[in-house]
RNA sequence: GCCCAUGUAGCUCAGUAGGCAGAGCACAUCCUUGGUAAGGAUGAGGUCAGCGGUUCAAUUCCGCUCGUGGGCUCCA
């Protein structure tokens, strides 16, 4: 049974609890309480509050709960207090939750007469022959599956933490209802420990980060979601597309680069007009024609790859292309560097025969675990899309595409939950996720086929037979994008980069100006080694220099006095570790390659 | 897009019950040349997000716009 939720969408923010110790039934006792918590919350808002119409609530992602209702006053974070006086009022009466059952008709009077009409649709919607009970808690009574905890006393700990909007079951065409979000554990220790945890968040996060370390940014005047990467930022960008090309071409990949925009004819053949035109921007005008800015790439490649005739003897070809798209995402849900309206995707096309789509999948799969692990990610899963209802291409050629995809997570021993009727309606998918050093799922890998592109503009290659055959075509992101990877990158090292791709892996401190003439010698020795470093000539001490250094996270630090210009050694001192003595500069510049090589 | 909150110096944030705006850090100049996370002094820096309204007077009150933050997934 699936006790935890899972998500397919980007959580954020994420679910920050592992609860590793905790077994199943706790687990459940915790939801009981959590759901419970819900109702008090309900109870007290109806306390005091009139004409309050309940939707429903209960426990939420890991950590808490929530509820939604329909109130005639706007809540502001104002209100919390009063709300979580009156929750401390009820959990110290210690009420029973009485579990009540009744028959449809009756329900139906109860909520009547209660002028419940979002819990009549609710209760509209409960399957015949199911239990419809409602829970009492003083004179508060709500229909409600359950379970609870047995009294309200059994809440120890609790908070309200935000408000916020929430559409009637989640559609953008119903009214919009108020959602109080709060935090219940089982001890004031565990929600100590829970707000703990949202502040590591707090300080990892890479809009904050970002800032901080001078890694990017994101302007007003230019427009929202467009990303500027500052020379650091850049830098550790460079790193990751120079390591990303390098093991593409180990990989057998081929690299492209093809045009931001194209005629309006491209993108009616390939079907995004059709199908995609909310999230692409309008044209402009070029001579006489309409051209797009792209929101994908694969209409460029398709082009190259129909810019000549294709034999199965040059299958499989595979095609990458940090390809940066733009698309239109509506301006509420544009966040940091994770949801962006002009992004770079790592974006690949593998075209191949029905034989080989097997281990193309497979050896895709494999590779995503591999770029990942260099980046310090270790524990993966993934989900399953496969066919929904409305779908293009012969149910043959889902059926071949969707068991390569569970074959290759099989073989990998990838954890994955298969999402029923989840694809998309041009082919089946597998999206892989991976937990960050504090535990926290983020999905980037997507592998997809597609069985409507290569459909449209007549994709094909001549077999063995002399024939005319259709490839299979599979769309892969591993990163997913950089922008995206980026951020999640600064989030899951806390901004400080491993050698192998901080900005700088070492700064030179001169204890006084007059060793800023051999600090500058050490630096172009460490340049001409092919490090990344410089010099801090500022008139500070040597420990402002050092907290300057430790605040913008760099690896090293080489600190120069007298001493160490007479003996012609460095004493180095390392971010994590502090003072690690003096050393000869050939030893310390040999010490930082081998990290570098090793990406440690 | 919708709900709520929010926007004051590069950053973090005070402040004005409506009367020409303030701190710390960062920056500049000078003094200091100090051994492993902040030496000192002086100075520069603001259309108080933008536009409109009320007012003798608006950063402050009101409206609109733009941006930012929390959400809009699970769900009797």
């Amino acid at each position: 049974m699936a006790f935890k939720r899972s998500r397919v969408q980007l959580p954020y923010p994420p679910p920050l609890s592992m609860f590793a110790e905790l077994t199943e039934d706790t687990l459940l006792d915790l939801d009981r309480m959590r759901h419970s918590a819900a109702h008090i919350m309900a109870a007290a808002v109806c306390r005091l509050h009139e004409n309050v119409l309940l939707d429903i609530g209960g426990p939420s992602a890991d950590d808490g709960f929530y509820y939604d209702f329909d109130l005639s006053t706007r809540l502001s974070p104002e209100d919390l207090p009063a709300i979580e006086k009156e929750m401390a009022r009820l959990i110290a009466e210690d009420l029973p939750f009485e579990r009540v059952e009744m028959g449809r008709e009756e329900a139906r009077r109860e909520l009547e007469q209660r002028g419940q009409r979002y819990k009549l649709e609710r209760l509209a919607d409960i399957p015949a022959g199911e239990p419809i009970t409602f829970y009492r808690c003083g004179d508060f009574m709500d229909l409600c599956r359950g379970p609870h905890a047995e009294r309200t006393g059994d809440v120890k700990a609790f908070a309200l933490l935000s408000v916020a909007g929430s559409y009637y079951r989640g559609l953008e065409t119903n009214p919009m209802l108020q959602r109080v979000y709060g935090a219940a554990f089982a001890s004031k220790a565990g929600l100590d420990e829970h707000l703990r945890r949202l502040e590591e968040a707090r300080k990892r996060d890479h809009r904050r980060l970002g800032r901080e370390l001078d890694l990017f940014s994101i302007t007003d005047d230019v427009g929202p979601g467009l990303v500027h990467w500052h020379p650091k930022g850049a830098r550790v960008r460079c790193l990751i597309e120079d390591f990303w090309r390098r093991e593409h071409f180990a990989e057998g990949y081929d690299l492209l680069y093809t045009p931001h925009i194209g005629r309006s004819g491209l993108w009616e053949t390939s079907g995004h007009l059709g199908f995609y035109r909310e999230s692409m921007y309008s044209p402009m005008e070029i001579d006489s024609g309409q051209y797009f800015i792209k929101p994908m790439n694969c209409p460029f490649h398709i082009q190259i790859y129909k810019s000549g005739k294709r034999s199965y003897r040059e299958l499989p070809l595979r095609w990458a292309e940090l390809g940066t798209v733009y698309r239109y995402e509506k301006a509420g849900v544009l966040h940091g560097l994770f949801r962006v309206r002009g992004f770079t995707q790592d974006d690949a096309h593998i075209f191949c025969t029905p034989e080989q789509i097997e281990s193309e999948i497979r050896a895709t799969v494999r590779f995503a675990i591999r770029l990942f692990n260099a980046f310090g990610f270790k524990d993966f899963s993934a989900f399953l899309s496969t066919r929904p209802a409305k779908a293009i291409g012969e149910p043959g050629l889902w059926a071949h595409a969707t068991s390569a995809l569970e074959t290759a997570l099989k073989s990998e021993s990838l954890a994955y939950t298969v999402d029923e009727g989840g694809g998309a309606f041009y082919g089946p998918k597998v999206d892989i996720k991976m937990k960050d050093a504090i535990g926290r799922q983020w999905q980037m890998s997507t592998v997809q086929f597609d069985f409507n592109e290569p459909e449209r503009f007549d994709v094909s290659y001549v077999g063995e037979d002399g024939r005319e055959h259709r490839p299979f075509m599979v769309h892969r992101a591993l990163l997913g994008s950089l922008e995206r990877f980026f951020g999640v990158l600064v989030e899951h090292y806390g901004g400080a980069f491993p050698v192998w791709l901080a900005p700088l892996q070492a700064r030179v401190l001169p204890l006084t100006d007059r060793q800023a003439e051999r600090c500058r010698a050490v630096l172009g020795e460490l340049r001409a080694a092919g490090l990344r470093a410089d010099v801090d000539e500022s008139s500070g001490k040597i420990g402002a220099k050092i907290r300057t250094a430790q605040m913008e996270k760099i690896p090293y630090m080489l600190i120069l006095g007298p001493k160490e210009v007479e003996s012609g050694k460095v004493s180095v001192r390392g971010r994590a570790q502090g003072d690690l003595g003096a050393q000869a500069l050939p030893d310390f510049i040999a010490r930082l390659r081998d990290e570098d090589a090793r990406k440690i």
